[in-house]
DNA sequence: CATGAATGAGCTTTCATTCAT
DNA sequence: AATGAATGAAAGCTCATTCAT
C-alpha cells in the first residue's frame, strides 16, 4: 500500500565502525523503542531509557533534547524501512482485485510487526504537534499513492468515474489503517486476519467499482447470525 | 449511522429543580467538558475544572473520584444524545444509496458538533483502560447496527453476499469515523465536507454492492490533477 | 489489680428513657468505639463514625468537638467499668501469693476484653496531650492502690522492707501492663495465658519477698531449651 | 541488659571519604533523627527533613522511599550501637544482685540517651507494620539474652526453678523497658533515678529468687506516707 | 437539632531537566 | 563525552471542620 523510495535506514551498516558517540546514540534509540513499546509514551521515563541503554541518566541529554525528541527520532529512523516498495509477487497479470488484496495483505503484515509503534504514533500525535506533523506526512504519502492509482484506473475506465479520487484515497486509507488499529491495537479482536483482509479488500475493490473477474473468489458468505468469523 | 433508543440525556429538566448537590455536580460536568475541550485530557487539571465551576478544589472530590472519573462521566452523560434514532427525512422511498448518504451526513453533523470530545475519547482510550472500554462499547454498538443492516440487505439480495457482515461493518465504521477524525480533528482539512460525504457514501454503497439507480447522482468526477476539491 | 469505686457507667439505664439528643450522643459513642477498634485512632475518620452511627456528618459536631474529643469520651465513659472492685472469690483466707495471682488473673481478663481500646489509649497517649493525661491518671490510680498494699504488707513484715513502695508499685504495674500489651496486642504471642499469668504472679510475689506457703504451687519448671510454653 | 555483638555503626568513618551521595544520605539521616525527635513521627514532614538537611525536597526521594523508610533507617542505623556488650566494671566477683543492678543501670543510661527515639519506636510500632517488626526483633533479642541467663542460673540452683524462663524473661524486660518509658518519656517523673534503678533491680533479683548476700544493700526503706522519693 | 454540601489547607510523590565534576 | 546527584515545579487527593438551610 505504501512504497516510497527507501528512506535512510537507521540500522547501522556493520562494515562502517561507529564512533563511540554514534554507538551511544544508537543504543539510546534501540532502548527507547523498547521502552516506548513496553510502557507507552506517557509512562516511559527518560530514566528508563537511559537504564535500558546502560548509560547514565545525564548522558541522554547529550544526544536528545527531550523525551519527545527521541520519540520522534525513533519514528523517523525506525519506521521508514517499513515503506519498502513491494511489487505483486503472484503469478503474471493479476486482476485489479488481486492487486488490492495483495497490497492490503502486505500492509497488514507491516502493521502487525509494528503495531505498537504505529499505535504510539497515533497516540502521541494527539498531544504533540511535531508528532502530529509526522503522522500527517506519513498519511499524505500514503493517500497520494492511492490517489494516483485511482486516477490512473479512472482513466482506464476501470474505476467509478464519479469518485473524487483524493477523498476516496483518504477514505480507503482510513478504512485500512483504522480497521487494523481497532482490531489489533485497541481491541485485540481474535478475527481470522487472513479472512478479514479478504473482506476488507473486497470492500475496497467494490468501493472503487472494480469489476470482479471469474477468478476473484466468491467463496465467503456471511455466517448465519451468532456464528463467528474468528 | 447510529440510532439507538435515546439514552438518558444529561441535560437537566428545567421543570424539576435540582438539589444543591445535583446543581454542583452538573456545574462540574459542564466545566469539565469546557476544560477538556480547551486543554485536552492530559493538560487539564482538576484545579482548572474546579475553578471553572467556581467551587472549591475539594468539592470536586465530593462528586468525582478522579480526573478520569469525570472524563468518563462527561462522555457517558453528554455524548449519548448524539445517538438519537434518525429517520430518513427526505422524500418517500429513498434508494439504498440515499439511505447511506443520509446516515453519513447525519453522522458528519454529529461528529462536527462533538469533534473535540470524540477526539478526546480516542486519545484517552490509548492510555486509560476504562475509557478504552467505553470506546469499545460505543464502537460495538455502532458496528452491530451496521452489521444487522448488512445482513438484512444480504437476505434481500441487495448486498454482495460474499461479504462477511461483521467484518464489513467494522471496516465501514472505521472508514467513516477515521475519515472524519483525520479531516476534522487531526488535520483540519478544508475539504468541502458536503461533497466529501457524498464520496464517502458512494464508496460505502459501492463497497456493499448496492445497485445505484438512475436517480443516484453521477455528477462528481475527479478534478484534473493539481486542482483541489477544497 | 485495680478496683476503684465504680465510676459512672456509660451504659444507659434502660428504665430512664433518653432524650433524642442523648440517644444520638450514645449512638455516636458506640459507633466511635467500634470504628476506633476496627481502624485505629489515626485511620478512623469522623465520617466513618457518623456513618456507623447513621447520623449526618455534621451532626457529629453537635456533640463532640473533634475526633480526639470523642476518643477521650469513649475512654472515660466506657473504660472505667473495668475497674470494678473485685474481692478474692476463692476459698477462705488466701495466701498472699494467691491474692496476687487472683488479681493478675482478673487483670488479664479485663485486658483481654478491652485490649484494642487499651492499646489505643497507649497509642494516642503518644501524640495527644489530653489522652496522655488520661493515661497518666489511670496509671496513677493503679499504682496508688498497689503502693498502699505494699506499704500495708511492709508494716505487717510480709514484704521486703528495703523496697521503695512507690517505685516498686510503678514497676509492678509496668510489668503486668506491658507484658500483656506485648503478648496480646503487639505480638499476639500464642502463650498459654493461664500458665503465663502464673509465672507473672510468681515473679510479682517473689519480687515483693512474699513468703510462699506449702500450698503455693511449685509445679512449673522451665521446659528444656527448645520446648515451648505455648 | 542487652549486649549483642556490636552491629555496624552508622557513624561514618572519618578516614574513609564519603561520596557526595553518601554524604547527602547521611545528612538526611541526621536531619531526620533531629526532626523526628523534635516533632514526633506523625508531625514530621518530609519537607522538614529536607529543609533541615539543606537539600531540595526531591532529593529526599533519591535516597528514601518515604517517611517511614527513613524512620526505619534511622532506627536500624542509629539505634544498634546502643547494644554494645558491657561487662561488669566493678570490683571482682560481683554478687548476682550486683550483676542485675549493673545491667539495669546501664540500660537506664542507654534509655536516657535515646529516650526520644525509643519512644518513637514504640509509637510508630502501633501503626506501622514494618516498624512493629523492628520492635519485635529488638524485643526478642533482649528477651532471649535474659532467658538464657535465667536458665543458666536455674541450672546453678541460683534461681527459682519453678519459673518458666521464657515468660519470666519477657516479664522482666517488660518491667524495665516500660518503667523507664513511663518515668522518662510519658510522665517525666522526677524520681531519683539512681535510687529507682536500685529498687527496680531489687525487685528483679527477688523475682528470680536470687539470694541476697550481706553486701547487698538493705538501706532503702519506704519513706513514710506522704514523703517523696524524688 | 439535624443535615450534608462546601471548604481549603496540607502533604506526598514524581520526574524531566540541569549542572558540577 | 560521561556521569549521576540535585533540583523544584507540579498535581492529585484527603478529611477535619464550618455553615447555610
Amino acid at each position: 500500500m505504501i512504497d516510497e523510495p527507501a528512506p535512510p535506514d537507521a540500522t547501522p551498516d556493520p562494515r562502517v565502525p561507529m564512533t563511540k558517540g554514534q554507538r551511544t546514540r544508537y543504543k539510546l534509540l534501540v532502548a527507547a523503542e523498547s521502552v516506548f513499546e513496553r510502557l507507552g509514551f506517557l509512562d516511559a521515563r527518560v530514566a528508563d531509557i537511559a537504564a535500558e541503554a546502560e548509560v547514565a541518566h545525564g548522558t541522554f541529554y547529550t544526544y536528545f533534547e527531550s523525551k519527545t525528541d527521541i520519540f520522534r527520532a525513533v519514528l523517523t529512523e525506525f519506521l521508514p524501512p517499513i515503506y519498502q516498495k513491494s511489487n505483486y509477487g503472484g503469478g503474471a497479470s493479476p486482476t485489479p482485485f488481486q492487486r488490492v488484496e495483495f497490497g492490503n495483505r502486505r500492509f497488514l503484515d507491516v502493521y502487525r510487526r509494528n503495531s505498537r509503534m504505529l499505535a504510539l504514533l497515533e497516540q502521541a500525535a494527539t498531544f504533540d504537534p511535531e508528532v502530529k506533523a509526522l503522522r500527517t506526512g506519513f498519511r499524505h504519502t500514503a493517500e497520494h499513492r492511492i490517489r494516483r492509482n485511482i486516477m490512473q484506473m479512472q482513466e482506464d475506465n476501470a474505476v467509478d468515474p464519479a469518485l473524487d479520487a483524493e477523498v476516496a484515497a483518504s477514505c480507503l486509507v482510513a478504512m485500512a489503517t483504522h480497521s487494523f488499529y481497532t482490531w489489533l491495537v485497541m481491541e485485540n479482536r481474535n478475527y481470522d486476519m487472513d479472512r478479514a483482509v479478504v473482506t476488507l479488500s473486497r470492500l475496497w475493490g467494490n468501493a472503487l467499482g472494480l469489476k470482479p473477474e471469474i477468478s476473484d473468489r466468491p467463496e465467503y458468505r456471511s455466517p448465519p447470525t451468532g456464528a463467528k468469523t474468528r
